[in-house]
Parts: structure tokens; sequence; C-alpha cells
DNA sequence: TTGTAGGCGTTATCAA
DNA sequence: TTGATAACGCCTACAA
């Protein structure tokens, strides 16, 4: 039987050299090579049969021949999540500048599926990935340990192993919460994270409030950071539980994305109204933020450029241009909307809430 | 040099065959053939030799030899946008579970970028394409006819190419939003669309909105039906010239999801409460449109669904097992929130919004 | 500057 | 039931 069953024989390296009366060296040179190892003369005639029949190089053929493929595997914990996509559009932008295809794949944040994932991409012999990791477990840990293939982090590290990072300034991000909110006079402020752990970017932006408190010269109150279990409802609960202590924050912060509208439903169930009764900052920018009643002030992340420079440098380490080690770091700002107010006291002191509604962009 | 350059090399069946005392002719076979190819007592060695090396055939050599590469391509308007990332999960699902892994591109609904697109994907060979059509010009459908590999569109038709076609039952979204409408009370019911193009899928939303009306005994007003051109102004100057009218419409509904926003923004420019002085059906399901104020009825859509039909479909029709052609419909249903309600005249008769807030889901 | 030739890892034909 | 072997299309060391 033919190769190829019932496809159309596409052109090949041999028929152009045919046409162009050369051997198939020379064409290869012409495609590959730096300009000018094929006279002058051979590189005219040969562009013209290129054009002519329409050659494009096998890249089945080129990847048998030389172990590269111009895949780039890409394991993200959620492809639909607004961030994600978003994420993986400026990856996808970069990679196609760079001549790189994208293979995606959905791991769910699950460790399991994410091995499974990088099985399927190790055989397919990409060439570089692009991980978001799930919490690491110490076989996994093992298993991407002995990869050959250059792998760059998204967001978190994977603590013990020498993998590139792109990731947010986490720290940068809870600070610009904290700061404004002391700015705007409140005091006590609390702290809503999923658990963290032992994942980086947790760690960083509960560091980043910890630190800005302390720079405040305000004590850090354990009672005002919530730690919140995988799930919808315990956010809405500990929000709950937050606000119904003796002496209750007068502002919260969400320090993820995920987490914003399980705090908003914690507030309206606690029966406080938004600015007024208490403020809360986002973390991350969804594309339904301003629409938010109130609108909501949230420390953005350039999501779309994470992706993009998490593929430019796995590109350029695949391409031998780079060191694979070492971490880039994305700078979040802060949108302030209407979600944020003096505290009542002060508020009712200067004349309340007039003044807050300016946006800042 | 050595082909495959720094990188680890990866068990061949060459390695295989040597280890288990056989020729590579058999671990193919083993591999590839129906069970009961190779003696059970051969295949049981062969399976400990296979699972003690971790061999994995090399895609490349095998995509070489057979034309096939099991990788689909899947060309979007814009991966980043909720509804595509939504479909491109269900894509992505179904693909991982029989086996092809998934190159993305988004192009940005033009034409031009999605032929390179097409280009790139043809150039690896991928085994079959999934896309959203932008509106095509005669250019690019004769290059789309001359396509050897089988694709499937979604959501709209390429008009005069045999493609087969996954995609929303669009009049009947429409028809759902227009009969709710009626059955409220509403008889003077506005219908904002994009331009349509040409493209099926607004046609087919028209047609609905036209049908409905029809059925339901009321005229179709022309000046109710407006088409918005590109961009973000242009829908909000029509939602506004359409409130602006002698007889203005007690209801709107927006046929596209990237619209809904437009209109709510239009009505609040004319100074008009949501859904007390005007009734508001949006389409397809945003993650946001349970947030808005007032939470928006919509036509859902099932995004997830259409990327798992549409990858089902293609690989079955690689695999041959399907005829290309041919189209599959998904039915959308009504989310009715409280964007909608009886008319001002009927509301002021019956005690207006109270019994409205129902959910159905 | 160009050509010859070997081999990358498979699958599938043919013969045994 | 198995083995030897010829491609698949390309890149590159080596020779000319």
């Amino acid at each position: 039987m033919v190769p190829g069953g019932g496809r159309v024989m596409r052109t090949t390296i041999e028929d152009v050299a045919r046409e162009a009366g050369v051997s198939i060296a020379t064409v290869s040179r012409y495609i590959n090579g730096p300009p000018g190892v094929v006279a002058a003369g051979t590189a005219a005639k040969l562009r013209a049969v290129v054009d002519r029949l329409g050659y494009v190089p096998n890249p089945a053929a080129r990847t048998l021949r030389t172990g590269r493929s111009r895949l780039i595997g890409v394991i993200l914990s959620n492809i639909a999540h607004p961030y994600w996509s978003t994420v993986l559009s400026g990856v996808e932008e970069a990679c196609q500048r760079r001549g790189y295809s994208v293979i995606v794949s959905s791991a769910g944040d699950s460790a399991e599926v994410e091995n499974r994932y990088l099985g399927v991409f190790l055989d397919q012999r990409v060439d570089g990935i692009l991980l978001n990791p799930a919490n690491a477990d110490p076989a996994t840990v093992a298993r991407w340990a002995t990869l050959s293939c250059p792998v760059i982090t998204l967001d978190r590290t994977l603590p013990g192993l020498p993998f590139g990072l792109v990731a947010m300034d986490n720290e940068l991000g809870a600070r610009l919460a904290v700061e404004h909110l002391v700015e705007l006079g409140h005091r006590r402020i609390g702290f809503l994270s999923w658990h963290v752990a032992n994942l980086s970017n947790r760690l960083e932006r509960l560091r980043g409030y910890q630190d800005s408190l302390a720079a405040a010269g305000l004590a850090t109150d354990p009672s005002l950071t919530r730690f919140v279990a995988d799930g919808w409802s315990d956010g809405v609960q500990q929000t709950l539980d937050l606000l119904h202590q003796a002496e209750r924050p007068t502002a919260i912060v969400s320090a993820a994305s995920t987490l914003n509208l399980q705090v908003l439903a914690g507030v309206k169930q606690a029966g406080l109204r938004v600015p007024a009764e208490i403020s809360v900052v986002g973390y991350d920018e969804s594309p339904w933020d301003s629409l938010l009643d109130p609108p909501l002030t949230t420390v953005a992340t350039p999501a779309h450029q994470l992706g993009v420079r998490a593929a430019d440098r796995l590109c350029a380490v695949i391409e031998g241009e780079n060191e694979p080690g070492g971490e880039t770091r994305l700078r979040p700002h802060l949108i302030v909307r209407q979600s944020t107010t003096p505290p009542r006291l002060l508020a009712t002191a200067s004349g309340g809430r007039s003044g807050r509604s300016v946006s800042v962009r």
C-alpha cells in the first residue's frame, strides 16, 4: 500500500531538486542554510521553483531527522477561565510570531492529569513546555526533574526544580491593595486567600499583605487572615465569619480572582453594603469587574503579557539564546473603582463617599 | 553531528525488539495490529518489555510513514473570549479522549489571518481542522475548497463548501427570546444584530426573530430591527436610535453575546430602567450575566458541548467512521432572570414586577 | 559551491 | 506467526 493512504501527495524536496536540476542537498541548504551557502544564481532558480511548486518541508520528516518539532505544549489549570484563556492568547501570539505551534491542555489543577498530559506532550516530542503547576507531590516532582526538554512555569514555582518562572509580582499586588486601603484610612483589613498549600504565588501575596501592614505600623491580627478550602461555599462562609467577629474589619482584600465573587456574596449575606459599610478589593481583572454593583476596585494583572513573555522566553531557551533558569516578574497595577471608600468613621467625618468615585486606570 | 542534538535518546522500536528477541516487525504488529496477530506468548513478552522500557512510538516517524499526525487544528476568532475558550475546552476534552492533540490559533475574525493559519496547519499536516470562519471572500473560499483534509465549521457555514457544520439552533434561540417576551405581553420588540453580512448564524437568528413575530400575529416593523457595525460605539448608538423613535419598543433582543453590554449601555444612556421601562434579553450565557444589575435574562447556548460534538465528529470523519458533511444543531435554552418583565402598561395593571423574579434554569 | 549517501523510527509488503 | 526490507522526506558529514 502506498504510504499516506488517501491523502494528497505534497511536493517534496526531491520534486524541487528535479525541477531545478540540482541535488536535494542544495535545496535543503537553500531552505535551511544561512543566506550565501548556495550560489546566487542557484538560489534565484530555487526561489522560483519553490514558489511555483508551493514547497514546504514536511515537518514530520524534519522532526524525525532533527529531533525538534517546533511544537510547544501548554498545560493550564483551566483554559475556559478568563485569566488563563487570556494568558493562552498571549502564548499563542508569541509562538505564532516565532514559528512555533501551540498544543493546549486543561489539567483542572490535578497533578495526576498534569502528569498524563506531560506524557502526551513528551510522546509528541514537544520542544518545550509551559506549565501552571498544580500542587506537586514528590512523585510528580521526581518525574518533572528528569525531563529533557525546557520547562517554564507560569504563575508559580515548582519547588526544588530549576525551571524558569514567569509570574506576577505577587507581593507588589497585595501591597497595592493594602496601601490603597491604608491610605483611605482603614486600619482593620481582612485578607482572604485559598489555602496556601505551599504554592509560591499564594505565599507571596500573603507576605505582601503582612509586610505592607507592618510597614504601615499596623499589627497583624491573625483572625483577619482567612484561608479558604476548595469549592464555592467555604469562601462565602469564611467571609461571613470574618465579618461576624467582635471587631470586624472595615475592608477585605480578596487574594484570588476566583475568590472575588465569593467575598462579595459573603458580604451580601452578612447584610453589609459595599463600600458604605465595607470596602472590598479584588484580585486580577476579570471582564465583569467593571459591571459589578458597585464596580470592583481590583489589582489588575497583565495576563496576556504573561503569556507573551513566557512563550518568548521558552522559545529563546529552545533556540539556545538563553539560559533556562531565572524569573521574570510582571507588575500588577491597581484599578480603583467604587468598591472602596474611607471607613465609616472617617467617611462620616469627611462627607462620605462622594470623592471616591474617580476611576483611575 | 548526531541527529537530535543534546536531546535524550528515547527508546525505539529496535530497543524493544532486541530486548525481547524478536524482529521490529513483530513489535510493530504488537503495537498497532488487532489483538491476536502476534502469538500470545510473544505478546506477553513484549508487553513486559514495553512496560519496562517505557516505549512509546515516535510520532514523527509514524507521521512520516503513515501521513497521519493525530493533530487537529482549531481556528477560532478569539480564544480569549469566554464563549470561544469554553468551546475550546470542549474540543480539547474530546480530542484528549480520542488520542488527538489540539493546535490552537486565534484569527481575530480576519479571513487573511485565517488563511495564514490554514497554511501553518497544513504544513504541520494536521489530520483535520475545526474552523469558525470569518466572512469569506471568493479567494479564500477557493483555497478552502481544494483542501484535502476534513474540515468542520463551527457556528457558521462557509457557503458553497461541503464541510460539516456543528452549530447552535439559532432560529430556536431567537424564537425562545421572542416567545418569552410575547408571553409577557410585549408587542413592540426590538432586535439588535451585527450586520448580517451573509453569515449563516446571523441570518438564522434574524429569521427566528421574524418568524416568531409572525407566528404571534405581530407585524414586523423594519424600524425595530437594527444592524450594528463592528466596534463598540455603533451598538450603543443603534440602541439609542431604537429607543428614541416615536413609538419605542418595550423590549429589546440582543442577538449576540458581544452586543449584550452595548445594548445595556445604550439603554442606560437613554435613561431607561431595566426592566421597569424596557425589557432586555441577551444572547449566549456569559459568566457575568447573573452578576449584572439586574441579572440578565438570556438565551444560553451550550458552548462546551459544541466543542465536544465538533471534535467528536471530526475525529470520526478522520477515522473513516463517518461521512464528512451534514449538520449538528445544539439547542439553546432560555434563562429567565430579572431583566424582563411585562411591559409597563400591563405591569401597572397587574401589580408590576413582583412575580417575575423567579429564576428558571 | 555542489553532490552522494546514510540514517532518523516507523509501517507495511512480501516471503518464509 | 514471524522476519527481512523498502520506503516515508529530510538533514548533514563527507567527498568532490
